[in-house]
DNA sequence: ACCTGAACACCGTTCAAGT
DNA sequence: ACCTGAACACCGTTCAAGT
């Protein structure tokens, strides 16, 4: 039988938010989400459960800090795009792929709740396809799309049985990206629709702050 | 001080299935996906915790169960669409407005693990796609976008910290449609370039910024 | 400042026993 | 067949008390 219900104390070097997180992480990909307890996460820090909430508040906010990476690692992953279109496609794969790195990272992420001003996150990760020409409430409203489209897709993709039943029927990657790439492209011709009305002066402004 | 922690014992009629799983709506929408479990569920049905083990496997089963009548919903209320593209995005509106109609179904979903065999299900929803013209592994993937756009959106959605940032920024509801839209349109856009190869329409890449 | 021990109010689940 | 009572092994969280 295997006894292997005890995880040795990891390290006794210290304890602050960063490496709450990262044994966090641990445990996930060890015991899924439904074995990410406080009392194991603890133990797996050679620490007792409640000293836990001398660095985080509760349960809920280091699931949403968790969650909080994946965003961060995407922003991070789209560096030399240029068009807003190509910016938005490479975020959502690097979004995706930052997710699968982890087990029940998606449901991690559909569980957490934004703790932080979400308007900082947001904001930073629009910037740049403002910056590349669009204007901030499309900028929003794609960005958005695009991540409730990966975050959705995920979940799925990291669900054993819809796994298994959708990976014998279709290539998951190349499926994924062949939605991302629909979505953009539909955003696309959408922003060409209503710029050719007015004469698109609204293009190629660079690093346009956009202040009102 | 509002001292309502005790729910009345609803009715005594009968205990299926089926009120079951009514009951655990009417328990999710009033505390919330945090807030539902058995105990407060058996108490709603005027019975004992154990007593739900008779009808249900678990708790997964029973999430399961719950999650899979969005599906239903959704699947019913596509009803006079002729086009496979207008039954899509007619799809993705039920999905999502079935889903809004009862607190946290959207995180629900996604913590629901399908336990009936899949296959029933996505072929019973894409068949109308088939029907409709388009080929077998298209329609799925196509489909398996759509719900996957849908269901995160509407965690997003009905997340109240994102939804109330999101809210003063954009309308959710357009939001939504726009990019449901424009997926849908570039599955068009897809299809109709594969389908007419040597008619010379080379739109490989989406042109972000279309000249002018 | 940072952590432990002990406790509280809950869980999901099992199982003998009742009817 | 269908449900109860009691129990088991867990939870998240609080809080006095230790260092």
């Amino acid at each position: 039988m295997s006894g292997a219900r005890k995880l040795p104390p990891r390290e006794t070097a210290k304890l602050d938010r960063t490496t709450i997180v990262e044994a966090a992480f641990a445990v996930l990909s060890e015991k899924g989400l439904d074995g990410l307890s406080l009392r194991v996460l603890a133990t797996h820090l050679g620490v007792q459960a409640p000293a836990l909430y001398w660095h985080v508040r509760n349960k809920a906010e280091l699931i949403g800090m968790m969650a909080a990476t994946f965003g961060e690692v995407a922003a991070r992953a789209e560096p030399g795009e240029k068009t807003w279109a190509s910016r938005l496609i490479a975020y959502g794969h690097a979004l995706r792929q930052a997710m699968l790195l982890h087990r029940d990272a998606a449901r991690l992420c559909a569980i957490a709740r934004p703790i932080e001003p979400p308007a900082e996150n947001a904001n930073r990760v629009a910037a740049p396809l403002i910056a590349a020409g669009l204007d901030q409430k499309r900028a929003l409203s794609y960005q958005a799309s695009v991540i409730a489209y990966t975050l959705g897709w995920v979940v799925y993709e990291q669900s054993q049985p819809m796994h298994e039943h959708l990976a014998q029927m279709l290539d998951l990657a190349e499926s994924f990206a062949s939605g991302l790439r629909a979505m953009v492209r539909g955003f696309v011709a959408e922003v060409a629709e209503t710029t050719t009305k007015h004469r698109g002066q609204q293009r190629q402004r660079p690093q346009a702050k956009s202040r009102d």
